[in-house]
DNA sequence: ACAACAAACAGGAAAAACCCTTTTTTTAAA
DNA sequence: TTTAAAAAAAGGGTTTTTCCTGTTTGTTGT
């Protein structure tokens, strides 16, 4: 394979090890070389400036710190509107796809994918300017039915309080914490309550848990 | 490089597409070669049966469906104490560190290494035997020095109870569920409260959580 | 039948969580 | 500078949780 007629790819994932050995799949797959690997979204701006060289098609991870997926999708979809980008993760989350085809991605692919899977997507985005597995079709589908609200959003303090919140600490210790009196806490803990639906501190905690605004 | 001279390395990971990028890059390494990958505990079991080749080390993923790779871990340290195994995951949780070692494991890689950390750990734990990073090790003396006693054991009721405890459920309605008075659930609570050293119905949870006696 | 023991249950009370409404303070905007 | 909106705080009440110390019920072995 003589690389004019190969395609450039670009890789963005925090984890090395992941992005190192799927730049060696890409690079197996006939016509495509991955130019570099980018750690997260400031990394990727970086190397986009450094290098002279533009991808035709990014690779994007969206867990990532520093700058997350989404947000990169975004400065890329402003910014560089040539490149195209595929979604690359781990959880076949409706709204997250959602979310990243609406940003402008060109596809979502989940990672636990074929490889051949992987090809076939590169190929096709290239060739035809979108990716569609069964499976995100599906998602999307189903999303369409269950018109679930959107998912609500939160001030600094507020998911400070949910951080805290998990945790064994009364919401009097909370306050301390947080340099706020109790009253106040009280009028978070409410407002969340209704915001998300839940009934007690023990649903808040069960949401907070799920939706990663805490980890244990 | 001659394959007579070539490490024969297993990859044990549910995500395919991963596993085959990890086949790709440990294949670049010098004297190394994957002879196949697994989906999950079951497969592995299958292939090795299959295969008349027997690999030297065995790269493990933690969280798989079907078969974990805690009880992948136990039964390859029973039927095939020769292949040494290195344990793979996205966590850096201490218990599962140690679990896996405690269990026979040579090393614990974390997915985030950079594949020349990978490179290291396979030739070091080929020629001494084992494999621990900087990170790993840290981690295990820290847990040394908190010595923390047994994990308890439980009642068969105590778990339906935290499993239940897990909800928004209140006392009372768990009672109900579990056709018991209002008051043998506040014995329970107070005995695992004291078990388990928690101080409240949030530590529960988080405990429960924690040790995978409930999902969320 | 009876000791021995655990599981189930109960009374009572303080602390914390929960709920609704209203007021004060702070901040941002016109 | 007045005004509107958001954030913080409070009043005052109900329910649930938490804690302590018992008693009753059921099971098991001898």
């Amino acid at each position: 394979m003589n690389k004019a007629t190969s395609h450039n790819i670009v890789i963005v994932d925090d984890h090395s090890l992941f992005a190192s050995s799927l730049e060696k799949l890409v690079n197996s797959f006939e016509g495509f070389n991955v130019l570099y690997h980018a750690k997260n979204g400031k990394d990727l701006q970086q190397k986009l400036k450094q290098y002279s060289e533009v991808p035709e098609l990014i690779l994007l991870d969206l867990n990532m710190p520093v700058i997350d997926g989404f947000e990169t999708m975004q400065w890329l979809h402003e910014n560089q509107k040539s490149i195209k980008v595929l979604a690359l993760t781990m959880e076949d989350d409706e709204r997250k796809i959602l979310k990243m085809l609406s940003l402008g991605a060109k596809g979502y692919l989940l990672k636990d994918i074929h490889p051949d899977k992987l090809n076939e997507a590169l190929v096709q985005t290239l060739e035809k300017g979108y990716y569609h597995s069964e499976k995100v079709a599906e998602s999307l589908l189903h999303s369409l039915h269950s018109n679930d609200s959107e998912k609500p959003t939160f001030k600094e303090r507020e998911i400070d309080f949910m951080k805290l919140a998990c945790s064994e600490m009364t919401y009097k210790e909370i306050a301390d914490k947080m340099n706020l009196s109790p009253k106040t806490i009280d009028g978070y803990r409410q407002d969340l309550f209704n915001k998300l639906d839940v009934k007690n501190r023990v649903g808040l905690v069960i949401y907070a848990l799920k939706n990663d605004i805490s980890k244990i």
